[in-house]
DNA sequence: ACAACTTGGGACAGCGTTGACATTTTTGTT
DNA sequence: AACAAAAATGTCAACGCTGTCCCAAGTTGT
């Protein structure tokens, strides 16, 4: 007896004396039920502990749901939660649910998550293009379901796009340390490959250009290897003959390495991160920063705009990006 | 001509001149289907871009989707962003997914989110609990819904929970101190009502009556106000006539504002944390640590044994907790 | 007194899928 | 070559709900 069946409408209808389609009324708000019947059905509702089935609901109806989904790479990565709590945020206002997917980082996987994603009937898809080729949903952006693109933009698919401003960002970052008389910058980056840090990479070095220094291979660690520590790039700047005065990370992890090995260094190096990151202010760390929840508001609006009006042209949209002096930054070269 | 609907298993069938119980077949991996007519199949399926409505199947298989509802107060927290990782990852494992709710940490909207949950008929339900009374979820778990309550018990329900060894954890950490010769030891916790808080209190003064401490009102800054910073409660303690040499944080966010506070401070004050953080390391800051993965990825199977059988007995599991000395739990009381 | 509305409510079909069962085709056996 | 067993495929109804159409009983106006 642990698996007394569910109350259906028709339970409802028969213990309230009408109609199932009058108990529909009821819970769907609309039509025309006085007040009497509504109280009667409600009732009985209540002792049959009836609650309306969404899957046949939405069947009916057509097949849309209200659940958005989010497909991400990888949990574990702070950014993306911020990310995703945003898009919650905007989603629950207009009362849709978020469904979560990740795809541990796996290009393979990426079609097949959505797949499913898209089998589920989701409203709208957002995510973050891991594999090389998001060609695959080119059919069901045209059957009208909504595609955002988080983070990256989307290869060989007309989507909307949110994306941050990493290049100016960076620059901006470099500028502020060449202003103060720095020109040997090291730059590292984990994943390299990843359009967000080619696009911080190509700032990183326009910036130094514009101060006339071209060669900067030198000062670059770039790599794609996830389990090479950051510590280990910045180590290995370090030993250079001629070490950078200054570094700068490409991303959160990179901080949090260069931020282990660089404390108590003698001279100091300066350094900026990309990303802030909890308690940097403590370690009085710069950082290019910028709104992570934001970025997810967005995404969920543009989603919903499409919703609204199908055939709005695409957008892309940049979310900007800040520079926060904490002191990390400003650290001058050593007088030589 | 943005909108051609979408195919169905029949438009499949008419392609590729089957019947669509034969299609379903191919799509539901089960069944006899000679290979030939399989690829027929599927090619028709490409060709229209069919993908099979898991509404419809859902429905028709009984009203049991595969998802699972992971329901929260607030998603900033990066505390619960780990909890869900590990949630998604174990409900990965076995084709489930799931999706996430938020209620604002208002108990008022608990129930009318959970509610919306049930009508979408979630497999399962895990939720932190955040109102006084999780009783109106009793007919749902009668009818077979798993509904496990992590990081606090649910109340009124008899429900399986996953809850972290609080009052051990910080028992353990404040004993560390006590060892070492600190007496005078403040507590900082907010929002201290909460079940965590009480429990890790409960620890706190357990461990200090151990060494013939009993009166420690005036250590303790218990707030329930989350616009009152970690950073004035410890600033208050450090005002007392006899200033406290040691300071807990009940969670991370305390630990955060202590670390802003303590640092530099001459003579220094020791500190332990409760919930680890990232560059806690960096920052030498002793915690009592836990994997917030495996509460998630607990709870995750607690719901996944009760699916597979119903009749099981609950469970409560507390997953352990450990002290992690990274040197501000060391600093000893100053000579006096 | 009668048409013309309005209001509350019901009957029925069908959304896309699959389970139960029926039927046809293929295969294996002697 | 005949026949049973196995494999492949089809028919039909139903999952729980709502859109469409329809009807009965008021209500209003002339």
């Amino acid at each position: 007896m642990t698996t007394q069946s569910r109350a259906t409408l028709a339970d409802v209808a028969m213990l309230a004396g009408v109609s199932s389609k009058t108990v529909s009324r009821v819970f769907a708000g609309a039509g025309n039920v006085s007040a009497d019947t509504r109280e009667r059905v409600l009732k009985a509702a209540k002792r049959l502990r009836f609650r309306p089935n969404n899957l046949a609901r939405n069947l009916r109806r057509g097949g849309v749901t209200n659940t958005v989904a989010f497909v991400i790479g990888d949990l574990k990565n702070p950014f993306y939660f911020h990310v995703a709590a945003g898009i919650e945020r905007e989603l629950a206002l207009r009362g849709l649910t978020m469904v979560l997917a990740t795809t541990d980082d796996s290009p393979d996987s990426e079609e097949r998550v959505v797949d499913a994603l898209i089998s589920q009937r989701v409203r709208a898809l957002l995510l973050i293009p891991i594999a090389d080729d998001q060609s695959y949903l080119e059919g069901e952006r045209q059957l009208g379901t909504p595609v955002v693109s988080v983070d990256r933009p989307a290869r060989n698919l007309v989507a909307d796009s949110v994306v941050l401003q990493n290049r100016q960002g960076m620059a901006e970052a470099v500028r502020s340390l060449t202003a103060i008389g720095h020109r040997r910058i090291g730059f590292i980056s984990n994943p390299s490959a990843m359009y967000t840090q080619r696009e911080r990479l190509a700032g990183y070095r326009e910036a130094l250009r514009e101060v006339g220094v071209h060669e900067t291979a030198a000062w670059e660690r770039l790599d794609d290897d996830p389990d090479i520590s950051p510590e280990l790039a910045v180590q290995s700047l370090l030993a250079l003959p001629e070490p950078p005065t200054a570094i700068v990370a490409g991303n959160n992890r990179g901080s949090a390495g260069a931020v282990r090995v660089l404390r108590n260094l003698e001279p100091p190096v300066a350094f900026i991160g990309f990303d802030d990151f909890e308690l940097a202010d403590a370690l009085d760390i710069s950082v290019v920063a910028y709104d992570p929840m934001e970025l997810g508001r967005t995404a969920a609006r543009l989603a919903l705009e499409h919703l609204e009006d199908p055939d709005s042209f695409t957008k892309q949209v940049e979310i900007p990006t800040r520079l926060i002096h904490r002191g990390s930054g400003e650290i001058p070269p050593p007088a030589r």
